[in-house]
DNA sequence: ACCCAGGGTCATA
DNA sequence: TATGACCATGGG
């Protein structure tokens, strides 16, 4: 059975990515940036409460304006910046709508050129608000599949990137899928630890990479 | 009182 | 190219 198969009738459908427009979506991506999903959740309520999530809204709003709203997701000092550089930059392009017909390939150079969008956020915009086939790599997908001993787990981004998606062909839908079923399987039960005993996918944490 | 979370940038060698 | 420091809140 296909490691995507196991992850799936563990966890069951996952139906990602929380949010309600595309823009939002993109909100949570550089928010979430090594932050767990519940602090972002009470920073993207604030903009929500402040009527402030939007491009438009976020540029606008001075920077300790925009600091307080994001302070409980952590970092809140860069965060605006990012915050602020990447709405100047939908902004710039013509907004969301415009973006959209933009190639693969070069909606990705664009948004790796935007302060403080790397490999793993440009992605997650990629596939969730644009939905393009595009593997998202996370410290997750490392560390599982590190176990399963199918990687060696110091490759570098785009190497495991282009190996998942020669694999697993140009599917959006189990793109989306895949990646929501490693974060939830890492959230769940597969922390760091070498292995973890409550796992319901004890192939997947039981480490087969030999020492530690 | 730790540890870690759905990373990225920047300085240094 | 490859490390390491740094960023900061909230939940376990």
């Amino acid at each position: 059975m296909s490691v995507y198969r196991r992850l799936h009738a563990a966890h069951g459908p996952q139906f990602w990515w929380p949010g309600d427009t595309r823009f939002e979506i993109m909100v949570g991506a550089v928010l979430t940036q090594n932050t767990a999903w519940s602090n972002v959740e009470k920073a993207i309520a604030n903009l929500r409460a402040a009527k402030a999530l939007t491009p438009h809204a976020i540029v606008a709003a001075p920077h300790r304006q925009l600091v307080s709203w994001l302070k409980p997701s952590g970092y809140f000092n860069i965060k605006a910046k990012r915050l602020r550089a990447f709405c100047a930059w939908l902004l710039q392009q013509g907004g969301v709508r415009r973006l959209a017909h933009w190639p693969t390939d070069r909606l990705r150079e664009a948004l790796l050129a935007v302060h403080g969008v790397g490999p793993e956020t440009a992605d997650d915009i990629l596939l969730y608000a644009f939905e393009r086939p595009v593997f998202v790599i996370d410290a997750y997908t490392r560390r599982i599949f590190m176990r399963l001993g199918l990687i060696e787990g110091r490759e570098k981004y785009e190497v495991l990137r282009k190996l998942f998606e020669d694999r697993l062909g140009d599917d959006v839908t189990l793109f989306n899928e895949y990646h929501a079923l490693i974060v939830a399987h890492g959230k769940d039960v597969c922390r760091p630890r070498p292995h973890c005993t409550r796992c319901r996918l004890r192939p997947l944490c039981a480490s087969p990479v030999a020492n530690n």
